[in-house]
DNA sequence: GGGCCTACCTTACGGCGTAAGGCTTACAGC
DNA sequence: GCTGTAAGCCTTACGCCGTAAGGTAGGCCC
């Protein structure tokens, strides 16, 4: 043992580590949903038994912070390959600035579209979760905006920083698969009474707007809508601001 | 039993309903959280067993579907309480009404603090969530809103129409109990590092409006701000699209 | 070499949703 | 009144889940 190299024995090929165990969570998200990633079902996953994973992570719900953290590592990691640093942006671009910072997440979270769920359910304070929120912050901060007009807006956007926004009633599961299940017609049919309103509503949208995602709404359309009434309502409190 | 009356066994006391079985479920998540909302916690409570409860609704997912859709009822009840239906307000106060029935659907929602998670997680259309938001889609289209403003206007809302917003990190869990922790500082302090404009703002705002909710956010004020950013906006583009 | 630590495994417990089937009671038609 | 049928409730049991408790085998330091 003269050499300070790491170890060599017959498990250095796959030691397990909480990365290894966490990177193979998300995939196992990826591929199957979250309501697949049991502790059994991770453990056969990695060739080893359930209660060796308490190894590596605490409990359960140790895994999910894990796996959220990573999520959202993940998306700082694309963020930061887009754009510069908020220290070097031109304060007045705070707006587009954010905009982009906030699609690249979207689309990242697109990739695992069981992670928003799970993101509503942590409580904690994941470490690159709270980072990505400074960084939001240092950006408004530098376009000018007041501490308490920035703490308002971060507020006012809630999850939409991350990038989603909860549907209610989404036809698709929060597992993903957004399949349009092609009985959308009959569904409408059987809504007509109690909701004429929103049945009415539909038929104009979708005959407006024949291209849009089949059936149902176009999600990213209507993100886009969202987040940008909430920007151009901060831009203009800010400019009120300002003067 | 010559009289035709229902019967007298010791059973008729108190027949089991579907709507027994619904409000004793929200009576309990109410008392003790939806995570002790099980098949056998609510079967004991109503001094039965739990495969008793199959004989009124289908499954837990049924179950909770029923759930929300009671809570929502009441939510309709509420709002029909204070003000007249869509047909009967005056078509250029739709901002104002659409505010004062969401915050009212909010008021309710404060009573069933679990419910917001629960609703989240249902992607069927419960009858009384459809309606209330037939009445929301009734009462923009009556302000003169084109279809296509009404449908984006809805999606925007998205959860606040009914009241709430998630909040990502909020040290207090879905199951209510928003006792500050008293260990915020000691948070904070192990924050300032990766975190260190978060901190600051929060520093900044505590300091500034120190009678908010001890040590974390008002969470009704921030509602309302991020509501009213929404409301605005929308406003904006409806006026643009009159004229 | 003895003791300790780490990583992994084995066994087992209590709780969950619910499938399958049995028992009792109420009522309709003869 | 007798009987078939169905509803309402119960009993038992299955296969999941998270995880407590304890065992074992190899590598490390003294």
């Amino acid at each position: 043992m003269s050499t300070p190299q790491t170890s060599t024995s017959q498990t250095a090929r796959s030691t397990l580590t909480r990365a290894r165990v966490l990177a193979s969570a998300v995939a196992l998200a990826d591929r199957e949903g979250v309501g697949a990633l049991t502790m059994r079902s991770l453990a056969r996953e990695l060739g080893i038994e359930a209660m060796s994973l308490y190894h590596h992570v605490a409990s359960k719900e140790d895994l999910l912070d894990g796996v959220t953290d990573l999520v959202v590592q993940e998306i700082q990691a694309a963020v930061a390959g887009i754009e510069p640093a908020p220290e070097d942006t031109p304060p007045s671009d705070w707006k587009h600035a954010l905009r982009r910072r906030i699609l690249t997440a979207r689309s990242v979270l697109l990739r695992h579209p069981w992670a928003p769920a799970v993101l509503e359910t942590r409580t904690g304070f994941s470490p690159h979760v709270v980072r990505y929120h400074d960084a939001l912050v240092a950006l408004l901060r530098r376009g000018g905006l007041s501490y308490d007009l920035v703490h308002h807006a971060m507020h006012a956007l809630g999850s939409r920083a991350l990038g989603f926004s909860q549907e209610l009633f989404d036809p698709s599961g929060p597992g993903g698969d957004p399949a349009p299940t092609a009985d959308d017609e009959a569904l409408l049919a059987r809504m007509a009474d109690e909701a004429p309103h929103i049945v009415a509503m539909l038929a104009e949208v979708a005959h407006e707007d024949p291209e849009s995602t089949l059936g149902w709404c176009d999600d990213q359309t209507e993100f886009e809508f969202g987040l940008d009434l909430i920007l151009d309502g901060l831009e203009r409190l800010a400019q009120r601001e300002a003067r």
